[in-house]
RNA sequence: GCCGGAGUGGCGGAACUGGCAUACGCGAUCGACUCAAAAUCGAUUGCCCUUGCGGGCUUGUGGGUUCGAAUCCCACCUCCGGCACCA
């Protein structure tokens, strides 16, 4: 008998999958479509191609796959794509360190992924194949941009925006983590630039709404948008300033406390703050203060245990609802970013309002009865954030503060110095880079006719080749003068092209779309083709893009849907986010030179042993340590299984186990019974694949432990090769070639062409159960006994336990509990 | 500070609706096969007491509910992740 080979079993199948197309689906109307069988869209995020794939790479796709596998077998035809997400700056850093250009990287790494994709026997339809960095597929990114630009959806502005100096390009906030790049961990600094964003904030009331439509996310993604988003409700709320005629409106959540505000204060990037000290006492120190904050880092600035700082501006403002005079102030606590860049200051209420009034001497007033013995600092009980009765607020005096809340927005809008009004977090999305390797932004400038948009038919604008890749505060295309100077499509004058790229989030999403029709030329994709597949019904990818990537592809789906290109408002009905895989407890990095690279244990074990192993680790939306010695421990199971097929191969017929069969044969065909019922329940039940795994593998030990008992007769040998056929049909969507070898070899068919099986009921029954006696609740005998014993006879088996009987030792039995086919409690005193 | 998630053998982890804690895998020990080793097959393996039979203890800590708690409730501790001067 041969081992287990597993480079030759998997060459096998690869070969026979990629010769006949198996994977590939067609779309309605196209040949090959199969009228009524309903549609599932299985997807894994698609892969950014940088050097090889990793484990983590080889987790995400062998998750997704085995979910593909399941849901094919399961009667759904299962749409299972592939691309890369091939544009973006490590590609482009390397070209400016190593002078190779970033296509030639790119599409040597695509190489490398595609050759082990197939090497893993991933059942992708690779005739939907796409890469984000290829005009076929850019010309339909700079065609949404234009969509939205047509529809008010993309705009250019000059903004405050964060600049990397490292990377020299702006960045969006999302990709700004403790106020460092993303991606280089340099520390942003802040810059008034003119650049692209998208109206993403027109969408946050629906991106928080549509969390109900979501079929099945973590909790926690849903949590991190939701405080991403940042949605308050409060109201606006004008404070005059007579001095200089200026009205300076605030956000606040607390109108209740409105009449305890004893100062005000503004952000010192506030607009009318030159205006309102030009020419007074406080010019000079405003000045200073201003300039030094402006030199801090968001860091710093945000740093938890900062003192609190600001200069008086010798200026009072309003208090619209008691016509009291209070002073105001210039603060770093207050951003411009968030509301109105202008606080009404309730120290009495509002702890960083209070720290600052301490330090400055200001009046703490109280204005809603309670204590908060958690919160509180002062003497007096104060700052009290919490609920309670009014008082020291004129008229509203007595009332509880939550009653009163509308009533004195409601008042103060009749006054015209307030409404209610909503403000979030979330800011627009900054889409220009200032580099060379992304998706030309598909504008030209005239000096006729301003900002002018390519033509539809004149897409895709294509990324020019440069010399030099190497950012000097513009993008790299700046350098490109041929390329640059265009005709204006409107007028035909002299015009000039953008020179910035779009972010790489953009090309990622709408990907998904894409592979539903991915050979269009004439369109991104059908619509008709979008409202068959869409939505995704199963999304996999690392929890790394809670915020990002799932947040913009939300926000595209909408806007398309609105402009009439999409039936679907979500585009994610169901996400699963897999943990990551450590090594020796820590992240894998190539610093620390800790790195699993995938490639070298497919060499050496086989895809089915990796790929198994990386689901058996433990839950898949958990992390895990890899070992060497788990994955050898994966690679004797699965040897054992192809040792067990051999030899029933050879000392078994083919044919169906024996209904019939009594003792052993009965046992056996019961667990392999048992083992589907139970991986088809804990494949359901969230993707538990360790105990799908483990399953299978109780499975086969009990072949082993029966198997030599079995041989000699049909019924048992029967047995044995349906234990060893069921065994390769449940490990298949994990390791799919051993599980073809082995299933065609006993049974002669293709295991991915047969129904996923089915438990039969008769054989998960057992005929006798282990009854458990305990006294007190602790356990002291077991009983075998008929299933169907009633339950005074199992009380009578119970006392006439001698092990029992030792431990009631002549106590008063006061209470018996008998649960049929489990146990039998007795309680004594 | 706020919001999530998690604490179970030497290790990764299992336990469905409150009912046999520790499935499965790793590691370890012993045995068979072998001249030998590897591979393979088999047995043992939570901790403590006991020669044995057997007994006691055990799911982060403390309390509670219950005939019965890893599971439910209260308080606390630790670790991980996210957000954080957001008015």
């Amino acid at each position: 008998m041969a081992g287990y080979e597993p480079k030759e079993i998997e060459r096998r199948w690869q070969r026979v999958w990629a010769d006949e197309r198996t994977w590939e689906v067609a779309n309605p109307g196209q040949p090959g479509y199969e009228e009524g069988k309903p549609k599932s869209y299985v997807l894994e995020m698609l892969p950014y191609p940088s050097g090889e794939p990793h484990v983590g790479h080889l987790k995400c796709y062998a998750v997704g796959d085995s979910i593909a596998h399941f849901r094919r077998r399961h009667g759904f035809e299962v749409i299972h794509p592939m691309g890369y997400d091939s544009f973006g700056l490590p590609a482009e850093n390397n070209a400016i360190k190593t002078g190779e250009p970033p296509r030639v990287a790119t599409e040597r790494s695509i190489e490398s992924f595609r050759r082990q994709f197939r090497e893993w026997g991933i059942s992708i339809d690779w005739s939907r194949e796409l890469a984000t960095h290829t005009p076929e597929y850019y010309r339909w990114t700079q065609w949404i941009f234009l969509q939205l630009f047509e529809n008010d959806l993309a705009y250019r502005t000059e903004a405050p925006v964060q600049w990397c100096p490292k990377d020299a390009t702006v960045l969006a906030n999302e990709q700004v983590v403790d106020g460092r790049c993303e991606r280089c961990g340099t520390e942003v600094v802040q810059r008034n630039l003119e650049q692209w964003f998208f109206r993403i904030t027109e969408y946050a009331d629906r991106l928080l709404e549509d969390f109900e439509a979501l079929e099945s996310w973590p909790e926690h993604v849903i949590t991190m948008q939701r405080n991403w988003i940042g949605r308050s409700e409060g109201a606006e709320v004008v404070f005059r300033c007579d001095e200089v005629d200026l009205d300076f409106p605030v956000f606040t959540t607390r109108p209740d406390t409105l009449f305890g505000a004893t100062f005000f204060v503004l952000a010192p990037e506030h607009p009318e703050l030159e205006r309102l000290v030009a020419g007074t006492a406080a010019e000079a120190e405003v000045r200073e203060y201003v300039n030094r904050v402006g030199r801090e880092s968001a860091e710093e600035r945000g740093a938890e245990d900062r003192e609190k700082t600001g200069v008086p501006l010798g200026r009072s403002v309003v208090n619209p609802v008691n016509g009291e005079e209070i002073p105001m102030f210039v603060a770093d606590y207050v951003l411009m970013e968030y509301g109105t860049g202008a606080i009404m200051a309730v120290p009495g209420h509002d702890s960083r309002d209070y720290e600052f009034a301490q330090r400055f001497g200001l009046p703490v007033k109280r204005v809603i009865a309670g204590e908060d013995p958690e919160a509180a600092r002062g003497d007096d009980g104060l700052p009290y954030p919490g609920d309670g009765e009014m008082t020291g607020s004129g008229r509203f005096d007595g009332k509880d503060n939550r009653e009163a809340y509308d009533e004195i927005v409601a008042w103060l809008g009749s006054e015209g110095r307030g409404r209610p009004a909503v403000n979030y977090r979330l800011r627009d999305w900054l889409v220009s880079r200032q580099r060379y390797w992304g998706a030309p932004i598909p504008v030209v400038y005239c000096d006729e006719c301003g900002i002018v948009p390519v033509p539809e038919d004149q897409l895709p604008v294509e990324l020019p080749e440069v010399e030099d890749y190497a950012p000097q505060g513009k993008s790299p295309l700046a350098a490109a003068e041929e390329w640059v100077a265009t005709d204006c499509p409107r007028c035909g004058g002299a015009a000039r092209r953008e020179t910035d790229t779009m972010d790489t989030f953009v090309d990622s999403s709408w990907y998904f779309l894409r592979y539903l029709d991915a050979q269009n030329r004439a369109a991104a994709w059908d619509r008709e083709a979008a409202d068959f597949w869409m939505p995704v019904d199963q999304y996999i990818g690392g929890v790394e893009h809670a915020i990002l990537h799932l947040m913009y592809a939300r926000f595209f789906t909408k806007a398309l849907a609105d402009l009439g290109h999409l039936g679907v408002q979500e585009p994610f009905a169901n996400l699963f986010t897999q943990g990551m895989i450590t090594r020796d407890g820590a992240k894998m990095s190539k610093s620390k030179g800790n790195t699993v690279s995938p490639g070298d244990y497919v060499e050496r074990y086989g895809a089915d042993t990796a790929r198994t192993y990386v689901c058996f680790m433990g839950p898949p939306e958990r992390g895990g340590d890899w070992t060497d010695e788990g994955v050898e421990g994966v690679n004797r199971f699965l040897s054992r299984l192809w040792r067990l097929c051999e030899e029933a191969e050879e000392r078994t017929q083919a044919g169906e186990p024996d209904a019939a069969a009594e003792g052993q044969a009965r046992e056996l065909v019961a667990k392999a019974h048992w083992a589907i019922d139970k991986a088809t329940r804990d494949f359901q039940r969230g993707f538990q694949f360790n105990t799908v795994i483990s399953a299978v593998m109780e499975l086969v030990n009990d072949a082993y432990r029966l198997k030599d008992g079995l041989y000699g007769t049909d019924e048992g040998g029967a047995a044995v090769r349906f234990a060893t056929a069921t065994a390769a049909s449940l490990i298949f969507p994990f390791a799919p070639h051993l599980g073809s070898e082995v299933y065609e070899r006993l049974t002669g068919d293709r295991v991915w062409e047969r129904p996923w099986p089915e438990a039969d009921p008769d054989l998960l029954a057992s005929d006798t159960v282990t009854l458990v006696v305990q006294v007190n609740g602790k356990l002291r005998d077991r009983i075998e006994a008929p299933a169907e014993t009633p339950k005074e006879e199992l009380l009578r088996l119970a006392r006439a336990s001698e092990k029992v009987a030792k431990h009631l030792n002549g106590q008063q039995i006061v209470k018996e509990i008998v649960v049929p086919g489990k146990l039998v409690n007795l309680v004594v005193r």
